[in-house]
DNA sequence: TCTGGGGTCCTAGGACCC
DNA sequence: TCTGGGGTCCTAGGACCC
């Protein structure tokens, strides 16, 4: 395989995202401190983070805080707008973008030193793109790995740039706390801390096999590998969504309308599928309680399906079937998510097949590739006397 | 820190099939 | 009737990320 020894992954990372849109469509909001949303905090300015203030905190709290914030409703439109500007100068930089969120991305700049210039040289050019071009200050990391770009932007921020030379990899990873990790999160993070394991250097240090055997297979060869800067995935273009989901904190009035509720939440998802061409073939419902324990219930649909109704009767017999322990807990949260998506124009070429036969099976997959491309072709799904049985079309 | 709304990935057990 | 091993699908829960 082949291993890159250049630092030439960037990582961009935009700052106090939704704070920093609003201070830039309205001027008296800058060099303030800035909080969006008013029940919790989705994000808070720079000046804002300066008093303790922090994403995810109750907006009472939050206000308690810094009583001179300026606290303003979130405005999702011009947050999408804004990301998709600065998402168009990420693919005018390079084809390779690989999006991560509505506010950051990866871009593999390998190969591009003879037109663009060094990767640092990039880097320096976006920042003054976005800018100048979007009005947004980002935060950019490069490096050899991915994992190696995410921890320097997240170093560097705000409005920064900060280059891992691969030679200095070590030197900047070890001395950083374990939560760095991609992957580390508080429980984690618990874990290893009652070990005496509290820098990445104390997880380099240790035998793949100890960490396995505290954390499981899959995450202790990760951490292993992260903790050692050996970090393989590629930055990956097209990557499509899994699934799709809507959620409602509940309010002690909110209880007795639980059916109008769910019919909402329903009907917003599916609209978002049928405007993303997209069929869902699994129902889960999200539940929290009182007590703030969770639950989750599933249903897989014998076929896919964007419509509202069938969703959403997959969804009330979820909920009644959950009826006890909605009943003895108390429900503070609902949500439905829909998962296992399919493109709903791939389904439908499948539509002429009445019977199943390899040959026109064959056709079909043959079709699809014509029209939509190789990589449209990972798995189908046949309507008819096999109803909804899902079939390979490419192997893995 | 008493908790929003959106996601991803991993694990594990049971049903079912060959 | 009992027995084994292997594979896939479905469901539920949990950790983590922004």
């Amino acid at each position: 395989m082949f291993v890159s020894t250049e630092a030439a992954i960037l990582h961009a990372d935009l700052d106090a995202f939704y704070a920093s849109v609003e201070q830039r469509d309205d001027p008296r909001l800058r060099s303030r401190p800035v909080i969006v949303g008013t029940g919790v905090v989705l994000a808070a300015s720079y000046e804002a983070k300066a008093y303790g203030v922090r994403t995810a905190m109750s907006g009472h709290q939050a206000r308690r805080l810094c009583p001179q914030a300026v606290v303003v409703e979130p405005r999702m439109r011009a947050y999408s707008a804004a990301s998709e500007a600065v998402f168009s100068v990420f693919r005018h930089t390079t084809p390779l973008v690989e999006g991560l969120s509505i506010d950051e991305a990866f871009l593999d700049v390998a190969g591009l030193r003879r037109i663009s210039g060094s990767p640092v040289d990039i880097a320096v050019r976006l920042r003054r793109e976005i800018a100048e071009e979007v009005g947004l200050p980002i935060t950019v990391g490069v490096a050899r790995t991915k994992f190696l770009a995410k921890v320097a932007s997240g170093v560097a921020k705000p409005d920064g740039l900060l280059v891992v030379p691969p030679d200095g990899e070590c030197e900047f990873l070890h001395p950083l706390p374990v939560r760095r990790l991609w992957g580390v999160g508080p429980v984690t993070a618990g874990k290893l801390g009652r070990r005496g394991i509290t820098t990445v250097g104390d997880v380099a240090a240790l035998p793949e096999s100890l960490l396995v055997a505290m954390l499981g297979p899959s995450s202790g060869r990760h951490l292993h590998a992260l903790a050692r800067g050996r970090d393989p995935r590629p930055v990956r273009t097209g990557v499509r969504r899994r699934s799709m989901g809507a959620q409602r904190a509940l309010g002690r009035g909110d209880r007795a309308d639980l059916a109008a509720i769910l019919a909402g939440l329903v009907d917003r998802v599916c609209r978002r599928l049928r405007a993303a061409q997209r069929m869902c073939r699994t129902v889960t419902l999200r539940l929290r309680f009182d007590d703030f324990t969770r639950a989750t219930r599933g249903h897989t649909l014998p076929q896919p399906t964007a419509e509202t109704d069938a969703v959403l009767s997959a969804a009330r017999a979820l909920l009644s079937a959950a009826g006890d322990l909605v009943a003895e807990r108390g429900l503070t949260l609902l949500g439905v998510a829909v998962g296992d998506l399919y493109d709903d124009r791939a389904v439908q070429l499948s539509l002429p097949l009445d019977h199943f036969a390899p040959a026109a099976l064959d056709d079909t997959v043959d079709e699809v590739r014509d029209r939509f491309g190789s990589s449209a072709l990972t798995r189908g799904v046949l309507l008819g006397r096999d109803e909804g049985q899902t079939v390979p079309l490419l192997p893995d």
